[in-house]
DNA sequence: TCATTTAGTAAGTAATCACTTACTAATATA
DNA sequence: TATATTAGTAAGTGATTACTTACTAAATGA
């Protein structure tokens, strides 16, 4: 692992953690055992390394993402929306849990799984036959944030049963 | 308005929009046109000011909270729950900001309405008759967080259709 | 091989941080 | 009215902040 990863490795940690003005690049250096400079080397700044972290971690869940958008038919769409939780890995966590905090700073306009998925599980209701396809979206898509946002707090929490219940009030399961 | 009270008033808009941590002490004092050293006088830390806002807060979203578990009628609990959004003025938005941002702290380990009206939901959903009470509360409770997120992120944002939509599906329009 | 870029550091920088001190003016209480 | 408490401030405090500078050593490429 070369010193950047760890960088990149540790700061994610941290910033996961104490969150991102919790935390100090002086922490983040100290914890990879690297000079404060190289951070400012490789990510010209706190903010910079944090973009990149962000990037990481949307191309790395980006596949997941990409699989339902591909899918044809609409039952699995929603299907896989829902299963969605049970493929994130642990180690995905922090970047989850990033990417979420993100979206209470200054300025962000939406948060959660809405810009990735929204118009996705629109065109699937309306294939099966829903009239009112944004409403349906949305809240099909905050009841998974609310869930997605519990797994990430809460130490352990197994979201398998709140997964099946979902699936079974959409007639999945 | 007392001094006091300046600090809260705009002590409460700087944490809900850029943050616990990305507010400073001095930067409130500007705002409340006060000597930074009267914070201290009246709250002694920047945390205990912070405390003293959650406090007055939930003392203030508490006679909703009240008149929901004092309910009698299971399907009133329920439906007052879903319609929790309709009442909550936009002034105390704020609040409610500073209230889930702090969910996602360290150490927290509940986030959300559930340590409001876990308990009594699931009361409710079992004079319904349902089984797996714990469960649907849960569901319940991710469904009104997420929009809950939404609408204190979202500027406008109209959470009456979903409220509505919420309710038909609880059979409770 | 030699010049240039890259990886890496130690030791700074000014600015900002939460908080304190030492003080005055107003207010309440006996 | 005398005394004690409270409200309020100006000017600090040392520690920490994100970031820079000036410098090596290693790798790379023509």
């Amino acid at each position: 692992m070369t010193k950047k990863e760890l960088i990149l490795k540790k700061s994610l940690q941290l910033f996961s953690n104490k969150g991102f003005k919790g935390t100090s690049t002086r922490s983040i250096a100290d914890l990879a055992e690297v000079s404060e400079g190289l951070i400012f080397k490789h990510f010209k700044s706190k903010n910079g390394l944090l973009s990149e972290l962000l990037k990481i971690g949307a191309s790395k869940s980006n596949p997941e993402i990409q699989k339902i958008k591909s899918c044809e038919n609409p039952k699995d769409v929603i299907s896989l929306c829902i299963k969605l939780f049970l493929n994130i890995k642990k180690e995905d966590y922090p970047y989850w849990r990033l990417y979420y905090a993100n979206g209470f700073e200054e300025n962000s306009q939406t948060i959660g799984l809405e810009p990735l998925l929204k118009k996705t599980i629109m065109a699937a209701f309306k294939k099966l036959g829903h009239v009112k396809t944004e409403l349906e979206a949305e809240l099909l898509l905050n009841s998974l944030d609310g869930l997605m946002i519990k797994m990430l707090t809460i130490n352990d929490y197994n979201p398998e049963a709140q997964v099946n219940l979902i699936l079974k009030k959409y007639r999945l399961s």
